[in-house]
DNA sequence: CGGTAGCAAGCTACCTTGCTACCGGTGCTGTAGT
């Protein structure tokens, strides 16, 4: 059958949005595939319309639980019942019910977690796996190295399960990710279908402030004068929050706070309100983001810098989908860059504390393998985080030629340093494209290996020129009154705070 | 790095100033025992 009749009959639409059928067609020839393909532009259709051209299941990788279960209501709403969610969600007896019944399912969405426990995997063997797809791809460089450890895994669990066909999508992906993305899956030949990354509609506006109270005010400034509705990026939780009561308390927008200290409930009441436009604006941090879908974003600012341009340019892509003119605005102040410096380097375990572990080590190689588990104490002892622990035990776990303690802390420290100098690399890049006076977009375009677009368009960025009256809120179209007085007395009283403290 | 909470001293009678220590983002998870 052709792949149209395909997706009329299951899905009810007429035609392929760009690169799906490519993907499709690749998939079916039987090619592993990568694909780069833009918010919004269906990715997961990718590996749904292949489920019905090929028996066996198909395993979607996927980094949140709150996007599995979307993505398995999406699938329901199709009329396709043969999908499950494999993750905690599910209660013992559940569990047990569909890890007994798993040929019964068609599409099973798991975490690189729930793969890594050996009950799961046994279960999975005995499928015959047609399809193994991993969902937002780039975490697999984003978090596999430190974060979530199992994401670097992803190419051994491939593996056990018989080297099926597989896909991976991604939105972002630079040369380098896309070789962590080809290594960690362990890729032979691969088909690769990508798209520009470039969204004319978004204009880059970056705007350098000489301080933290200066920023504060213009940014309260900037969300009375814009067009909402609008994201605003923060590095920190509790600015977040301030921001957002701040915003809501003096009239000034419907703001509220998300992050990832708030309850998954709340979590989704927050993003609901957001996409059916009862709030204007969201405070968040990086937690805010994968799966919403919501079209008509005016707006993303970042009040601090990210971490790297991938990241960057996942949360400003939020905004404009549906095509209209956006904007992309930073506020960078002296000395940001600290900030995520400081985020890179409590993450990863320090020198101290790997030479005050590596004094209570076993000196007998046989007992090394356990040693940690054994002793949990060790942990809170040299104040390690979770993360920075399990980075740890990860990397004992690795097989090494020759063993010797002085090799294996060397071996350690020396990942720990890669990491930063990675890290900081990419902090570093944003810092530079910040103080650069070229074309912002271009410079993001040659940072993803793309070509420079030709024929600029009018609103492109701060460097090239840009009409941000655009961008300001017209009269009767304001979704929500802005009472101008307010902010302004607000604008005031910071001001004259900031001369008092002089 | 740069902000801030918390405390103690300083100055003057209830508030200001100064020091220090600490904090800052992303998420998944079988499992123990009463």
């Amino acid at each position: 059958m052709e792949l149209e009749n395909l997706l009329n009959k299951y899905f009810g639409y007429k035609t392929f949005k760009t690169g799906q059928k490519e993907v499709i067609s690749s998939l079916l020839g039987g090619n592993h595939t990568i694909a780069m393909l833009p918010t919004g532009t269906g990715k997961s259709l990718c590996y749904q319309l292949p489920g019905y051209c090929l028996d066996g299941q198909i395993i979607i990788i996927s980094p949140l639980l709150s996007l599995m279960q979307d993505q398995v209501e999406q699938l329901m709403k199709f009329g396709e019942k043969r999908v499950i969610a494999l993750n905690s969600f599910l209660d013992a007896e559940k569990r047990g019910y569909v890890l007994r019944n798993l040929t019964k399912y068609k599409y099973i969405f798991v975490s690189p977690e729930m793969l890594s426990l050996p009950i799961i995997m046994k279960r999975l063997q005995a499928l015959s796996v047609s399809l193994f797809v991993v969902d937002e791809a780039h975490c697999i460089s984003q978090w596999g190295f430190d974060f979530r450890p199992e994401y670097s895994k992803l190419g051994e669990y491939r593996d056990q399960l018989g080297n099926p066909l597989t896909l991976a999508l991604t939105a972002t992906a630079t040369k380098k990710v896309r070789e962590d993305i080809i290594q960690s899956l362990d890729l032979q030949n691969y088909t690769k279908i990508e798209s520009t990354i470039d969204r004319p509609n978004i204009a880059f506006y970056i705007e350098e402030v000489p301080n933290y109270y200066d920023k504060q005010s213009r940014l309260i400034e900037l969300v009375c004068q814009l067009q909402k509705p609008g994201i605003i990026y923060f590095s920190s939780k509790k600015i977040a929050e301030q921001m957002a009561s701040l915003l809501a308390d003096k009239g000034i927008s419907r703001a509220m706070a998300y992050h990832g200290g708030l309850d998954q409930e709340q979590r989704i009441l927050i993003q609901q309100q957001f996409i059916h436009g009862q709030l204007d604006v969201i405070c968040a941090t990086s937690a805010f983001g994968m799966g919403v879908n919501k079209e008509n974003i005016r707006f993303v600012i970042h009040y601090h810098m990210p971490m790297q341009m991938e990241s960057y340019l996942q949360e400003i892509g939020r905004a404009g989908r549906d095509g209209e003119k956006s904007i992309a605005i930073l506020l960078y102040s002296p000395g940001d860059e600290q900030l995520p410096v400081q985020l890179a380097e409590s993450e990863l375990p320090s020198e101290q504390q790997i030479d005050w572990l590596f004094s209570y080590f076993p000196k007998e190689e046989k007992l090394i393998d356990h040693f940690l588990e054994m002793n949990q104490h060790l942990r809170e002892d040299g104040g390690f985080s979770e993360i920075q622990w399990r980075i740890i035990q990860d990397f004992i776990k690795k097989p090494l030629e020759i063993y010797s303690l002085e090799h294996l802390k060397k071996g350690l420290k020396d990942f720990v340093n890669d990491r930063l100098k990675v890290k900081k690399g990419s902090i570093h890049y944003l810092k530079k494209w910040i103080k650069s006076e070229s074309c912002r977009r271009e410079l993001i375009l040659d940072y993803f290996d793309e070509e420079p677009v030709k024929g600029r368009n009018q609103n492109c960025c701060d460097v090239c020129g840009i009409q941000f009256e655009q961008y300001h809120a017209q009269a009767g179209i304001q979704s929500y009154p802005v009472k101008d007085e307010t902010w302004k007395d607000y604008l005031a009283n910071i001001l004259l705070n900031r001369e008092m403290s002089k």
